[in-house]
RNA sequence: UGCACGU
């Protein structure tokens, strides 16, 4: 079962999804039982690929096996499967008949509501969140670029800077997709020369660099400079 | 061996 897992968990992190799904499907057809740990995997990876009817499938295998119904993992998993899928009231549903909920939960909530434009929701559910770590407070800035509220992902950022949580490149890039699509280029070099002053703390490996920087060439563009981004793109140390 | 965030 812990080969079958692994197996499952590495197709699911570093795709393709579906294969997820066909050496789950293979692992059943081996008359093999499954574990919290199987199924938790398999959900995520019907989230990513928004395999709704497939998630459902699985759903209803938790509601049989009860002793899966209060693992706050295989819950969390569900939860964010609904969500990502746009199913923000079903999310809500299981969200809400959790026995224990906890940050990831509730960071799903918070990426589901603005996924599908409901950024006052989101907003609210992160005010009532009983801790946020760096995750939520980028899944919230996320929600408010992707909806266009730019200045209000840029008031977060402060404020996330206020209380002292350490950036990470998804910050970065969320900071300079809301400088981009201000276009904005004065206020996209600062937060160029900020994100510099930061960048001996990454501490997630080169990988990291790649996606800042393409953030960077990104906002580049959509401000107009070329230059810049040309620029940018020559001090990269990895790209793709 | 399992869950949440950006291009």
């Amino acid at each position: 079962v812990v080969s079958w897992n692994s197996l499952i968990t590495c197709y699911e992190q570093n795709g393709p999804a579906s294969e997820a799904l066909n050496v789950f499907k293979k692992m059943m057809g081996s008359g093999l039982e499954h574990d919290e740990m199987t199924l938790a995997s398999v959900v995520s990876a019907c989230a990513s690929l928004c395999a709704i009817s497939e998630g459902r499938e699985i759903h209803a295998q938790v509601i049989k096996f009860d002793c899966y119904r209060d693992d706050i993992i295989i819950c969390n998993a569900l939860v964010d499967m609904y969500a990502k899928c746009r199913r923000i009231n079903e999310a809500r549903w299981i969200f809400d008949r959790m026995t224990v909920r906890n940050v990831v939960s509730e960071t799903s909530m918070v990426s589901g509501y603005a996924r599908v434009a409901r950024v006052q929701s989101a907003k609210q559910l992160f005010s009532e969140m009983m801790d946020r770590n760096i995750v939520s407070w980028n899944a919230l800035i996320a929600g408010y670029t992707q909806n266009g509220d730019n200045e209000e992902a840029l008031g977060l950022f402060l404020q996330l800077k206020r209380k002292s949580a350490w950036p990470t490149h998804y910050t970065f890039a969320n900071l300079l997709n809301a400088c981009a699509n201000l276009a904005d280029l004065k206020l996209g070099r600062q937060a160029h020369t900020h994100i510099l002053k930061h960048g001996f703390r990454f501490q997630h490996g080169p990988e990291s660099d790649v996606f800042v920087g393409n953030s960077l060439i990104d906002m580049y563009m959509k401000c107009g400079s070329v230059v810049d981004a040309r620029q940018t793109f020559g001090n990269m140390v990895q790209r793709d």
